[in-house]
DNA sequence: AACGCTGACAACCGCACAGAA
DNA sequence: GTTCTGTGCGGTTGTCAGCGT
């Protein structure tokens, strides 16, 4: 079976010679790659245009970083794909010189054993719940009692750190306001993630009762931490009674009604969408309360949807205001 | 030596999307 | 508005080296 692309010409498949590479590296080098699909004719190659493309991004591109992943790369690759999930050309972008399908590669023969030998479901970051994890237990026959007394020791859900990094810069801001969304911030309650407080493990809430990333990790308990007038109105969870994160959301945009300020009809347009996204992310923040088990444990939390704190990092980065300097997070385990 | 298994990496496939015609 | 084409992406499969039996 032929490529689709390319059906009517006769295409080489398979491993690339070095003749093939070179002759593919001097086009592209002297020439540009221009259009793909005109490559192979150009530079005199029995491929398609895509087995070129993927030639050239994958293998041949001169800044291309070779060789093992480092301890650092590969905890980005956790951090980020924590949040994102299996967007790989996404987390490709965070790591310098590396490909999506060099990541991919690396996350499905490494780290996602890794994770799960940690009791992690690599899916999700999450605790494997009991069941499932006495199921694991039971196949394997208790043969690793040292990592099932660590996922059974409470853990923190996560630390707010680094968010700049996960926001594709490319976004088009379709969203320009002139005003900080949160002016006149009061320093903001600072509550521990879960019952017992490990070191800088915080979410931090501000005076609108939303919970909000910062710069700064507080000390707890005797925080007086600033949130900055550019402060985000994400909100990355609420704590039950217990301390335990039973839900993920993201504050609906305080800056939709300031927006008003503005002058034109494109402006309430985009205020119009703005509320539209608003209702959305309230409708949505109802829907995954409803799905989740409030009284679920903390050893219980993998419930904790992540793809909703997905969306609603998407969703930011669309309506940021230019001005708008985020502050860093990760989710660390 | 032959065979099978495994892991790492390379490449392919099908789909979605954007822009042009 | 529809169709076509090119590109990008994520999932899957193929290839091969290394290792153990």
């Amino acid at each position: 079976m032929g490529h689709r692309c390319c059906g009517k010409h006769k295409v080489k498949r398979g491993l690339w010679s070095p003749e093939e590479d070179d002759k593919l590296i001097k086009h592209v080098t002297t020439h540009g790659h221009g259009s793909w699909s005109s490559v192979p004719r150009h530079a005199g190659l029995e491929r398609c245009g895509k087995s070129c493309r993927l030639r050239w991004i994958n293998y041949l591109r001169p800044e291309l970083k070779r060789g093992s992943f480092t301890s650092e790369e590969e905890q980005i690759i956790i951090d980020v794909h924590r949040i994102l999930g299996n967007r790989w050309a996404q987390i490709a972008k965070h790591l310098p010189g590396r490909t999506d399908n060099e990541v991919k590669n690396f996350w499905n023969s490494c780290i996602k054993k890794k994770l799960m030998s940690q009791g992690l479901d690599p899916q999700t970051h999450n605790l494997i719940s009991s069941h499932k994890r006495s199921a694991a237990s039971n196949k394997t026959a208790g043969s690793n009692t040292k990592s099932q007394s660590h996922i059974d020791q409470k853990r923190p859900v996560f630390t707010v750190n680094n968010i700049s990094q996960m926001i594709d810069s490319s976004t088009e801001i379709n969203y320009s306001i002139s005003q900080p969304i949160v002016s006149n911030a009061q320093p903001p309650t600072v509550q521990p993630i879960m019952a017992e407080p490990t070191d800088n493990q915080y979410l931090v809430q501000n005076p609108n009762s939303c919970w909000t990333s910062v710069t700064d990790i507080p000390t707890f308990p005797d925080s007086t931490l600033n949130i900055s007038s550019t402060s985000s109105s994400l909100v990355f969870g609420h704590l039950d009674d217990s301390n335990c994160i039973w839900a993920a959301g993201a504050e609906p945009f305080e800056a939709a009604p300031r927006a008003m300020d503005l002058q034109g009809e494109q402006s309430k347009g985009q205020v119009v969408q703005v509320q539209q996204e608003k209702d959305k992310l309230l409708e949505m923040e109802m829907k995954a309360i409803q799905d989740m088990d409030i009284a679920a444990s903390f050893d219980q939390s993998s419930s904790f949807d992540f793809s909703l704190v997905e969306y609603y990092s998407t969703l930011m980065s669309g309506v940021m205001p230019q001005d708008y300097s985020v502050a860093d997070f990760t989710w660390n385990f």
